[in-house]
DNA sequence: ATGAAAGCGCTAACAT
DNA sequence: ATGTTAGCGCTTTCAT
């Protein structure tokens, strides 16, 4: 069923349906009535294809993420999804599992297929993503992470100052052994913010770091396991606490010292950083860096409909602040 | 930058750049390369929706799913997500927040797109839903529900025998008096075959079912603290455990009991459903039942993908199975 | 206010 | 093997 159909059906021209479609104020009273009786009888629905052609408009953003399955992003993507539906704008969304490739080549599938816009969660910048922004025009908001060019404007999490306060929070309970469990091996640029904020507080307090008290992985629970167990393990004094980069690796850090029969808090403090929801629920509730994942979400979508809407306008970054969050899983060293 | 100017530029027909793209070996061997070689220099990205229009094949799937923020969904989405890109295809996201309305409206902007076909977690299936499935034509797959109508093929979590067993265990356990914290409130679906299947075990082992025990709410954890807390403080005796219709909710319950001096599972044994990765980290342990959400959404992408390439063949729905998982949040009963 | 016709950027049948 | 041309289903001038 097509236009014209509905056209004949209802004894006017294709154009007088489009106009009854889109602008019925500039049609005849009768004739819109007439037009709307017959679309509603055929149930007919309009092919966007055709109307996006021309129009140039597919109301179509393109989303990359690392992944779905982790709290964070998932949150993100839900206020992404709450924000441009709003806005009568619908969302492609891609999974580039951690490789800067697979996100380029999302970009390309996004361009062919006319987005309005594209919001994307990288992994690490290549040259290649620098020319994509320079040359495809497209409206785009960066997610925790800065364009090099200045050009793509950005939502970024304020991790080097969340970790730092987190990691004084525990210097100021008097711990000097703090080990730091990152994620750097397969998401450079997020361990990177909270590997600093983590040097600079020991630094600010002359504690000198030591390389067996740090390690880098991945999300998972299995890699926060281990990573634990490396450090514990290693020669030297056991740390009295133990800074996570997430707080999925800080639950499994405490799971991991637990088996070994130390108890969480009293033998060993351990923090992590995200706040995710059943974080204040566990036992030991998890002292850990509070972010707002969904707000974050909401300010890239908004972020790119005003990109969308004044394209040349210059465009702040937006930081998204953080709350240390003192619970149950550390506690003053041991004398 | 259009097809016409790059046959322009490499001194051909548009119709032979189009060959050499889409059937290069229809093409001498000389003017592919002298094609491809204007391609790359212009950096030129086919308008995907000017070639859909024409073949009417947009390799778009439309999705919907209640929400993405909570764990299993996310992980169903993620399964869905890899076998759709794997095999060419993009997925147009969208949540429903509970409402079949939208849902609807989702569907009707889905067809409007042209999508090739539809994944959806329906909340609850109305009369409109039927008339959609009829009318549309398009390739359809539900997931944790089955049509009512018999056309289209299911993805279904086996959730009344995976109840039914863990209530089973519990009552093995020698616990008689076992609460019920359901979902029911939002999620009419998700919720039914866990009552039914509590309900079975029940009534299998001659044990009356009693309403003070049985909550139904959502999938929040504030939801959980507080059912918890009203079986807590019903009149009659204490509940010796409980069944949790997800894992959160049995978090939840296990902090309210904590918080009055309850430990569990010495004085009290929870059970969820779910499996979430994190059950197994925490402390005390989750027993639950596991079922393999990526997975599901693995089997929905393939039966989408097997009903596009075969519109008429008659497709068995597909049971995801479950496993009891017996950790550290129950025990006997105390004598 | 309405209709006729051109055109969006591509594919595909047909002709050469 | 290559080019010409007619659509795909809509919107949007431009006439009337």
């Amino acid at each position: 069923m097509k236009m014209e159909d509905i056209a004949r059906l209802a004894g006017v021209s294709k154009a007088t349906v489009s106009r009854v479609i889109n602008s019925p104020e500039q049609v005849s009273p009768q004739l819109v009535s007439r037009v709307e009786q017959v679309l509603k009888e055929t149930g007919y629905a309009p092919n966007l294809l055709a109307r996006e052609l021309v129009t140039k408009q597919t109301h179509l953003i393109g989303v990359v993420v690392p992944q779905i399955g982790i709290d964070t992003f998932a949150e993100m993507i839900e206020g992404i999804t709450h924000v441009l539906n709003q806005n009568g704008y619908n969302l492609l969304l891609a999974t580039s599992r951690d490789q800067p490739e697979e996100e380029l080549r999302y970009f390309d599938v996004f361009r062919k297929k006319q987005v309005d816009g594209i919001i994307s969660f990288p992994t690490l910048l290549l040259e290649r993503h620098q020319t994509f922004f320079a040359r495809s025009g497209l409206p785009l908001v960066l997610v925790s992470q800065l364009d090099p060019g200045g050009t793509v404007p950005s939502v970024l999490y304020d991790d080097f100052n969340g970790t730092r306060d987190m990691v004084e929070y525990l210097l100021a309970l008097g711990h000097r052994r703090i080990a730091y469990l990152g994620v750097g091996q397969h998401n450079k640029v997020i361990d990177q913010a909270r590997r600093e904020g983590y040097l600079a507080a020991l630094s600010r307090h002359g504690v000198a770091p030591e390389e067996r008290l740090m390690t880098q992985g991945d999300f998972s629970l299995q890699y926060g396991y281990r990573a634990m167990q490396t450090v514990w393990q290693s020669e030297g004094e056991k740390p009295t606490a133990v800074f996570a980069a997430t707080d999925r690796l800080a639950l499994a850090a405490i799971q991991y010292l637990r088996e070994q029969g130390c108890s969480v808090p009293e033998d060993v403090s351990v923090a992590g950083l995200d706040d995710m929801d059943i974080a204040a629920t566990v036992h030991p509730s998890l002292t850990t860096v509070h972010y707002d994942y969904y707000n974050s979400g909401v300010q890239a979508a908004e972020l790119l409909l005003l990109r969308m809407r004044r394209p040349q306008e210059r465009l702040e970054n937006i930081m998204i602040g953080y709350q240390r969050k003192e619970r149950g899983s550390t506690c003053a060293v041991k004398k």
